[in-house]
DNA sequence: GCACTGTATCACTGCTCACTTATATAAGTG
DNA sequence: CACTTATATAAGTGAGCAGTGATACAGTGC
C-alpha cells in the first residue's frame, strides 16, 4: 500500500493528528474517532492496522493497553514526494536549509550502510 | 474531494510529477501514462478532470490541444498538513525559514482579503 | 480458577470509484 | 464543406475497501 494510499483515507489523517501530539493508547484514540466519525471500535482498530503495517505507526503494550505513536519516517517520504513541487512555493532560505537536511540523511544513512557490510 | 484523496490514486500522481517538469497537453500525458499504466484515454482524460476540479491542474487551451499545468497551491495545502510532523525531522534552520514563509503567505492573504473589502 | 476490561480479528456486505466502450464536441486541414 | 485529430463526456460494470456484528485473545484483579 503506497504511503498516500494509506493518507488517503480521512480517519487515519485524523488518527495521525492526534497521534502527533503524543503517545495514545488504542482505547483513546478510538473514543475521539468514534465521537468525530461515529464508526465502531472494530473500524478504528483496522485503521490502526493500517498504519501499523504500513510503518504510520509503532505499538508497545502497557498491560492492557496499547500505545500508538508516529513513526515520522513514512510521513518524511510523503515530504520527500512533495520535494519536487516545494521549490514553487518554498523561499530560497528554506530550501537551502532543506537540501543541508537531505545531504545529512544521505550521510548517515550511508554510514549505516557501511556499518552492516564492515560489522 | 480531499486534497489527499486526489493524491490517493497512482496515475494522479504520476501526472502531476510529469506536469512538475512543465506545461503539457492532454495527449502528451495521455501518451505516458498509457505506455506505463496500460489505461484508456479516457481514463487519463478523467484523471485530468479530477486534478482540475480539485485546482492541483490548470488548463489552457492552444489550438486543439489542451495545455495542462499544475496548480501549487493544492499542492501547498498538502504540505501544510504535514507541519504538524516536519519539526521531527527538520533541522531548526529550515524550520525558521519555513516559518517565515509562513508570516509572508498570511499576511498576504490578509492583504488580499482587504482589497476585496476594500476595493 | 473466573469475571472483566481493552483490543484485535473474522466473515460478510454495500458503496465508492476507476475502468471500459461508445459517443459527443471542438478545432485544424484538404 | 467533409475529414481528421485532439479531447471530453456518458453510461455501465467490477473490484476493492471501509464499514458492521460477532467473536477471539490478552492482561488485571478478585
Amino acid at each position: 500500500m503506497h504511503a498516500f494510499d494509506v493518507l488517503g483515507d480521512p480517519v487515519r489523517r485524523r488518527i495521525l493528528e492526534l497521534l502527533a501530539e503524543g503517545e495514545l493508547s488504542s482505547g483513546a484514540v478510538c473514543a475521539v474517532i468514534r465521537a468525530e466519525f461515529g464508526i465502531s471500535q472494530p473500524a478504528v482498530s483496522q485503521h490502526l492496522r493500517v498504519l501499523r503495517d504500513n510503518g504510520f505507526a509503532v505499538v508497545r503494550p502497557a498491560g492492557t493497553r496499547r500505545l500508538y505513536a508516529v513513526r515520522h519516517e513514512a510521513l518524511r517520504d510523503v515530504d520527500e514526494w512533495l520535494e519536487r513541487f516545494r521549490r514553487f512555493w518554498t523561499p530560497p532560505l528554506a530550501a537551502l536549509a532543506t537540501e543541508v537536511a537531505r545531504g545529512k540523511r544521505r550521510r548517515r544513512l550511508a554510514a549505516e550502510d557501511n556499518e552492516k557490510e564492515t560489522p
